[in-house]
DNA sequence: GAGTGGTCTAGACCACTGT
DNA sequence: CAGTGGTCTAGACCACTCC
């Protein structure tokens, strides 16, 4: 015998699929469903929440329970690396044409809102052993949070460790207002004498936090993130940046090219 | 005035970030909480649902709420393109050897159980679009499934789309019952006379459908998946496989290097 | 069998949306 | 204002786990 939330949230799973109602569209209001289950408010309730965290239908305070539309994706590259690089030594004029973003989203760079907070941290086990240095290391952490002017939310929130004392050689280097840097993290890398030869990238998803939500806009339920850990490595085989972005899912795409060589 | 579930919710999160109780360790029982709050059941339920979903908190019924310990993550890895091309044209005792799922993750052959099963498709509006054929072509869909011997569930969900015509030069490559081919997937299209030269991997993340927390054990809620699809794409530019793998998101890490030129 | 979480009800009252 | 979803209760009964 099957539980009656699960029977409910079954048949209106399969006619959503179905396409009645199609996306975008109202469900039934919740005391017309009781109507047509016979089933308490509670239980059709439950029913509607188990599509919500799904990802199906969207609640609506006031207005409705509706099918949700697929988002527009963004996408994302992750061949940028080797086009940051070769732009790091650029002339300045030309750095600040265009940064690695809006060559990420085809953007221009009038239509983002940027923002950078600096702190220093002093190194937790887990990032001790990234850097390869003693615990406790005072760290640079950098927060990014770059939106569409349009929209109301960042479309990621960015937060950059490099090692302190590597990298106040150069002052500008740990002054939050210098950026956004142009040219990007190679190019402040390179005022050091620092030549980025490796990027390795780690992907995972989970549910986002409740913090997490709040800061992208997911407060509706049922979007997971991606979590990108990127490890940038010099020609001599130190990690000099470490970055965790936390990324929508639902409207993000992380696009990985693998050219092969010819037989 | 905040919601009475979401406070409670808090708290727990609060109590459980800060150690108390641990990883593995069990909540109080429900009725417990019930009078801790001074709040009904089914408020107390609410809240653990919220932390469930979050994937902070694990429900196991008749045992209780337990704090969910994070999984250890299979790395998986993306250069395995290379690695499968340069096997292809290996003589068969080698391409036997090991497959591209071992080397990913480091288990020897006897430690997996594979299947496979084929299908014959008509192309969706979408489909036709990846391989820029008419809509409705014949196309052979293949379903495989890995699992570790040692576990319950695959670890992965694999679609694989080929057009029919293209491949059905060689039946062997229309015969579920020849899986595992040795060598993998690009030693059976040189098998036909196609070198895949590019592949594009396009990753995002979601909850699962409850037919892949199913197949892929993630009853319990609060565990998102990745998406990954990849087309490859051979020397004369035509698109010769899709595939949609579907990667449960806390046990899997994706793994994408990126070597830079020198300066 | 004792203890635990899971499901469900009938109904009250609150909060938001749109007219 | 009417209509909609959101929260909450007090309590009944079921299902699973472990001793």
């Amino acid at each position: 015998m099957a539980k009656a939330y699960e029977k409910i949230a079954d048949t209106l799973r399969q006619e959503i699929r179905a396409g009645e109602p199609g996306p975008g569209e109202r469900l039934p209001s919740e005391t017309k469903l009781v109507e047509r289950f016979k089933f308490s408010l509670p239980t059709i309730q439950h029913a509607l929440r188990v599509l919500a965290a799904e990802g199906l239908v969207e609640k609506q305070h006031g207005r409705g329970n509706f099918v949700r539309r697929p988002r527009r994706l963004v996408l994302r590259t992750s061949e940028r690396h080797q086009w940051e690089k070769d732009r790091a030594r650029k002339p300045l004029e030309e750095r600040l044409e265009t940064g690695a973003t809006e060559h990420d989203t085809g953007l221009s760079v009038g239509d983002l809102v940027f923002s950078a907070a600096y702190f220093e941290d002093a190194a937790t086990p887990h990032l001790a052993a990234v850097f390869g240095v003693p615990e406790g290391t005072k760290l640079l952490r950098r927060e990014y949070r770059t939106r569409y002017q349009a929209e109301d939310f960042p479309f990621n929130l960015v937060t950059s460790y490099l090692v302190y004392d590597m990298v106040s050689v150069n002052p500008e280097l740990t002054d939050a207002s210098r950026e956004p840097w142009p040219g990007g993290s190679q190019s402040q890398l390179h005022t050091i004498g620092i030549e980025v030869d490796r990027v390795e990238e780690r992907v995972t998803a989970r549910p986002p936090t409740p913090e997490e939500a709040e800061e992208l806009g997911l407060s509706a339920g049922g979007i997971a993130v991606m979590v990108l850990r990127k490890t940038s490595i010099d020609t001599a085989g130190r990690v000099v940046d470490y970055s965790e972005v936390i990324l929508p899912g639902d409207r993000t795409e992380l696009y990985f090219p693998t050219s092969l060589t010819r037989w």
